[in-house]
DNA sequence: TGATCCCGCCAACGT
DNA sequence: ACGTTGGCGGGATCA
C-alpha cells in the first residue's frame, strides 16, 4: 500500500495538460488518497482538472461527494485521522504538487482571462493564499510576474486588481519594442557567438570584448515597462526600486519577442539578464540564483501559455530552454511589414523605410512611452501624491471602476492637473515633482473636482455619435457635467458598444488614436500569407508537434472557454492557414475586432491622464477606417495585425458603428501642438511618412482637418496643417540643454513633454484656453533635431514573423524540431529543440 | 548526477 | 513597531 504516494499528482496533471504527454510515460497510477492539500474548490479548476485525465476525473468525482468548498479542510482532517503519520506524510502533496506552475494554474483558474470590466476583480492576497493553501510568499511570485505583464496591478496593500489578458497584447508590444531598443537581439547573438567561439577555443580576449559590450549597454538601467493607463495604481509599487522579479520577467519576455526563433535558453537569458547589471562578475552563485528566478518566472509564463519548455540540443549538449507559444507580437501596422511578396531574410532591409518610418513616426512610442526613466519616477510619484491628496476620494478607485472600464473611470480627475504641470514644464523644464506640486493651482483643482462628473456613463448602443460630430465642436463647453461629448467606444468584453460621455478634453485624448489612420491609405494588397512563407524560408523551422495540441487541446482552455472567449488559442500554423485562407468576411470581422481592441486601448489610455502616448495608438492601425473602407481596401489583406488573443474578441453589430473615430476628431489635439512645431521645424519623420503615404495618396482628411480647424478657429486660415500631426508634438521638446544624444535622456524628455502636452491639452477643457496656452507653448519651442536614424543593425537583426508561423504541425509529440538559428554574426548552426 | 525549484529566512519597505 | 513585499540561496526532489 505504499504506492499511495502521488501517482496522479498534480505533476501528471500538468503533464497531461500538456499535449505531448504520451502514453509511454503513463502516469504511475491514480492516487488512492485524496491529497492532503486538496484542489481549490474552484469550479473552474475542478473542470480543468477533471478534464485533464480520467483518473483525475474520477478522483474529482469522489471528492465531489464531500466537496462543499467548505469541507476541504475537513477532508484534510479526516485524512489525517485515518492515516498513520507515516502514511499521512506520504499523502502529503509531492513537491510537484506544490510547484509554482500548478499553483499558478490554480490561481489563474480563479479569474477569467478577459474579465468584464463591470465586475470587480480584486485580488486579496490573503484570501488567495489561504484558498490555495500556500504561503503568501508564493502568491507574490505569481503576482509579480503577472504584474510584469499587466495582467494584474497593485491597488494597495494586499490588494491587486485582476486585468486578465486585456492588456496583454499591448504589453507584449511594448515589451518587444523595448526589447529591441535594448538591443537584446544583439545580446542574444553575442551570447550565441560567444558560445560558438567557445567551441572553437576562441575564448579569451574575445570574451572580454563581448562581455564588455553588455556592460556598455546604455539601457542597462532599464526599469519596469509600464503601460499607459496602468501606471499609478499604487504609488508604492512604483517607488520601489527593487522590482527585480517583475523586471526580470519583462526582460525575459522581451528576449522571446525579440529573438527570431522564439526560443531562449535559460542559460542565455540568465547571462543577458545578469550581464546587464553585473557585467563583470559572472559569479557562479549569481548565475545560479538568476536561473532559479528564471525558473520561477518561466513557470508562471508557462501557466499562462506564453511559453513552453523545450530543450535545445546543440553541439554542446542539451540545454533547457523555453519557446514562445504566446501570441505573435507585431510592432506596428503589420501590413507594412508584409508588403513584399518574397521577403528573404533581410526583409527588414527591404522595408526599411516603412520600418523606420513608423518608428520615427512615433518617436515617443515604445520605450519612451512605456518605460519610466528612473529620473521620472520622482515626478511621477509626486504627481501621484498630488493626485491622492486632491482626489478627495469620495469613492475609492475600487468602486468607481464599476461602470465600464476600471481604467477608464478610475482616474477621472488627474488629467486636469496637466495644465499647471505643462505650464511649469514649459517654464522651467524642471522635472522635479516637488516644484510641480507647488504649482498646482486653483484651476487645476477645479478641474479635478469637476471631472469626476464627467466619468463616462454607459449609454445605449444605438446612441452612437455620428463620426462627424467631433468633440472639438463641443470643446468650447466648460468642463462641467453636461458638456460631455458622446463618444462611442466599443466595449470590448461584452461586445456591446457604449456611448461614453467624455469630458471634451478626454475625448481629445482618445482621439489621439487616429494618427494611425493616416498611415492606412497605404495600398495593402498582395500580402496574403506571406508571413508564413517568410518564416518558413527564413527560419527553416521544422515545426512539429504539439503546438496544436499544446494549445488547442489544452483542457484548461477548452474548459474555461466560455469565460475566456477571446483566448481560443490558435496555433501558429493555424494562424498561418487562416491567414492565407482568410475569407473576406473573416477579415472584416477581425478588423472589427482589431478596431475594437484599438479602441479599447484608447479606453485604457486616456483615463490614466498621465501617460498618453500618441504612439501607442499606432497599433490600433485600422482604427480610423470606416468599415466599408476596410472591407474594400483590406479584404485581401492578411490579418496579421491581431494576435490570436486579440483576435477573438466577440463582436456585435453595434461595434461596427463604434469603430470610427474620425481622424479629425483627433487631430485638433495634435494640431494645437503642431502649428508651432510645424512651422518651426519640419519633422524628419514627417517626410518619412509623406513618402510612404501622403505623397502617394493625397489624404482627404488633411483638408477636412484644416477646414475644421480653421472653421473652429484653431488655426489661422492660411495655415495648412499636414494630415499627420501625430509627430508634431515631438519638436515641442524644447530643452536646449538636452544635447545629449542618449536616447534614454531624449526619450525621457520626449515622454515627459508629450505627456505633459497631452495632459495639458486634455486638461484645459476649453479649446480656447488651450489655444491661448498654445501661444505660450510656442515660445520655448525649439526645433528638435530629427530622430536619430535607426541603427542598421536593429533592423538588420529583425526578422519578420515568428518561428511559430511554421508549417502545419503533424509531427508526433516528443519529436524534435531542428532549428537553424541563422544570425548575421555566426554561421548557421543547427539546434535541436525538443519538447519535454 | 544535473536539472528543477520549494521553502522560508530575513531585509527593505510601507503604514 | 509591525505587517507587507520580495531577494535570495540552501537544499530537497525529480529525471
Amino acid at each position: 500500500k505504499t504506492p499511495l504516494k502521488q501517482a496522479a499528482t498534480s505533476a501528471s496533471v500538468l503533464t497531461e495538460i500538456q499535449p505531448d504527454c504520451h502514453p509511454l510515460t503513463t502516469p504511475p497510477k491514480p492516487k488512492e488518497i485524496l491529497p492532503a492539500d486538496p484542489w481549490t474548490p474552484t469550479s473552474n479548476l475542478k473542470m480543468l482538472i477533471s478534464a485533464a485525465s480520467p483518473e483525475i476525473r474520477s478522483r474529482e468525482q469522489r471528492k465531489e461527494l464531500s466537496n462543499n468548498t467548505s469541507e476541504v479542510l475537513q477532508a484534510k482532517h479526516c485524512l489525517q485521522e485515518h492515516l498513520w503519520g507515516d502514511e499521512y506524510e506520504k499523502s502529503q502533496p509531492s513537491r510537484k504538487e506544490k510547484s509554482l506552475g500548478l499553483l499558478c494554474h490554480k490561481f489563474l483558474a480563479r479569474y477569467p482571462d478577459y474579465p468584464s470590466t463591470a465586475e470587480h476583480n480584486f485580488i486579496c492576497l490573503d484570501e488567495v493564499a489561504e484558498e490555495l493553501s500556500v504561503e503568501r510568499r508564493r502568491i507574490y511570485d505569481i503576482v509579480n510576474v503577472l504584474e510584469s505583464l499587466h495582467m494584474v496591478s497593485r491597488l494597495a496593500r494586499n490588494r491587486y486588481v485582476w486585468h486578465g489578458r486585456h492588456h496583454l497584447s499591448k504589453t507584449l508590444q511594448a515589451l518587444k519594442k523595448v526589447g529591441e531598443e535594448n538591443k537584446y537581439t544583439q545580446q542574444l547573438q553575442m551570447i550565441k557567438k560567444r558560445e560558438y567561439e567557445h567551441e572553437f577555443d576562441l575564448d579569451g580576449e574575445r570574451n572580454e570584448e563581448t562581455g564588455r559590450s553588455f556592460g556598455s549597454n546604455e539601457h542597462s538601467e532599464m526599469s519596469f515597462v509600464e503601460l499607459p493607463g496602468m501606471e499609478f495604481r499604487a504609488a508604492s509599487v512604483n517607488s520601489r526600486k527593487d522590482k527585480s522579479l517583475r523586471v526580470m520577467s519583462q526582460k525575459f519576455v522581451m528576449l522571446f519577442l525579440v529573438s527570431t526563433p522564439q526560443i531562449v535558453s535559460l542559460e542565455g537569458a540568465a547571462k543577458i539578464l545578469i550581464g546587464e547589471d553585473q557585467l563583470e562578475d559572472l559569479d557562479k552563485s549569481k548565475f545560479k540564483t538568476k536561473i532559479r528566478r528564471l525558473y520561477d518566472i518561466a513557470n508562471v509564463l508557462s501557466s499562462l501559455q506564453l511559453i513552453k519548455k523545450v530543450h535545445v540540443t546543440e553541439e554542446r549538449g542539451r540545454k533547457p530552454a523555453f519557446k514562445w507559444i504566446g501570441p505573435e507580437v507585431c510592432l506596428q501596422d503589420t501590413e507594412l511589414e508584409t508588403t513584399s511578396t518574397t521577403c528573404p531574410p533581410p526583409i527588414s532591409e527591404s522595408i526599411p523605410s516603412k520600418e523606420q518610418c513608423s518608428k520615427n513616426l512615433f518617436p515617443s512610442r515604445g520605450k519612451q512611452s512605456f518605460t519610466r526613466h528612473p529620473s521620472l519616477i520622482k515626478l511621477v510619484k509626486s504627481i501621484e501624491n498630488d493626485r491622492r491628496k486632491i482626489q478627495s476620494a469620495p469613492t475609492s478607485p475600487v468602486k468607481i471602476s464599476a461602470s465600464t472600464d476600471g481604467n477608464l473611470s478610475a482616474f477621472p480627475g488627474p488629467i486636469a492637473q496637466v495644465p499647471t504641470i505643462a505650464k511649469h514644464q514649459l517654464e522651467g523644464q524642471s522635472k522635479k515633482g516637488k516644484e510641480m506640486k507647488t504649482k498646482l493651482s486653483a484651476p487645476a483643482l477645479d478641474c479635478n473636482v469637476s471631472s469626476p462628473e464627467a466619468v463616462p456613463k454607459p449609454k445605449a448602443p444605438g446612441a452612437a455619435a455620428p463620426s462627424q460630430q467631433t468633440p472639438l465642436t463641443q470643446a468650447g463647453c466648460p468642463p462641467s457635467q453636461g458638456s460631455a461629448s458622446p463618444l462611442v467606444l466599443p466595449h470590448t468584453h461584452s461586445g456591446v458598444s457604449y456611448a461614453i460621455y467624455l469630458h471634451p478634453s478626454q475625448a481629445h485624448t482618445v482621439t489621439t488614436y487616429s494618427p494611425s489612420f493616416m498611415l492606412q491609405p497605404l495600398p495593402c494588397a498582395n500580402v496574403t500569407g506571406i508571413e508564413s512563407i517568410k518564416s518558413k524560408v527564413l527560419n527553416q523551422v521544422t515545426t512539429e508537434e504539439g503546438d496544436n495540441q499544446m494549445v488547442t487541446d489544452d483542457p484548461t482552455k477548452a474548459l474555461t472557454a466560455e469565460e475566456r472567449p477571446t483566448l481560443k488559442p490558435e496555433t501558429s500554423s493555424q494562424r498561418c492557414l487562416k491567414r492565407s485562407q482568410a475569407l473576406q468576411e473573416n477579415n472584416v470581422i477581425k478588423r472589427r475586432r482589431s478596431d475594437e481592441e484599438s479602441l479599447d486601448t484608447a479606453l485604457t489610455f486616456f483615463p490614466s491622464g498621465y501617460l498618453i502616448p500618441f504612439t501607442q495608438c499606432t497599433h490600433g492601425n485600422k482604427a480610423g477606417f470606416s468599415n466599408q473602407e476596410k472591407a474594400g481596401l483590406c479584404s485581401l489583406q492578411q490579418p496579421t495585425y491581431s494576435p490570436p488573443i486579440a483576435g477573438v474578441i466577440p463582436v456585435t453589430a453595434s461595434d461596427l458603428k463604434a469603430v470610427n473615430i474620425p481622424a479629425f476628431h483627433i487631430t485638433p489635439l495634435n494640431i494645437m501642438l503642431s502649428p508651432t512645431s510645424v512651422a518651426a521645424a519640419p519633422v524628419l519623420s514627417n517626410s518619412c511618412l509623406n513618402s510612404v503615404n501622403t505623397s502617394s495618396t493625397p489624404n482627404p482628411s488633411s483638408s477636412v482637418l484644416n477646414f475644421t480647424l480653421q472653421h473652429i478657429g484653431l488655426i489661422p486660415a492660411g495655415v495648412h496643417v499636414p494630415a499627420n500631426p501625430v509627430l508634431q508634438h515631438m519638436p515641442v521638446s524644447s530643452q536646449p540643454e538636452n544635447v545629449s544624444d542618449s536616447s534614454a535622456n531624449r526619450n525621457m524628455q520626449e515622454e515627459a513633454v508629450s505627456k505633459i502636452s497631452c495632459k495639458f491639452l486634455a486638461g484645459v477643457g476649453r479649446v480656447r484656453s488651450a489655444a491661448i496656452a498654445l501661444q505660450q507653448l510656442k515660445a520655448p519651442c525649439v526645433p528638435k533635431e530629427p530622430q536619430e536614424p535607426q541603427t542598421a543593425t536593429e533592423s538588420f537583426f529583425r526578422t519578420p514573423g515568428g518561428p511559430n508561423t511554421g508549417s502545419s504541425s503533424s509531427a508526433k509529440p516528443g519529436a524534435t524540431e531542428t532549428i537553424s538559428q541563422g544570425t548575421p554574426y555566426i554561421p548557421q548552426r543547427k539546434l535541436e529543440v525538443s519538447e519535454d
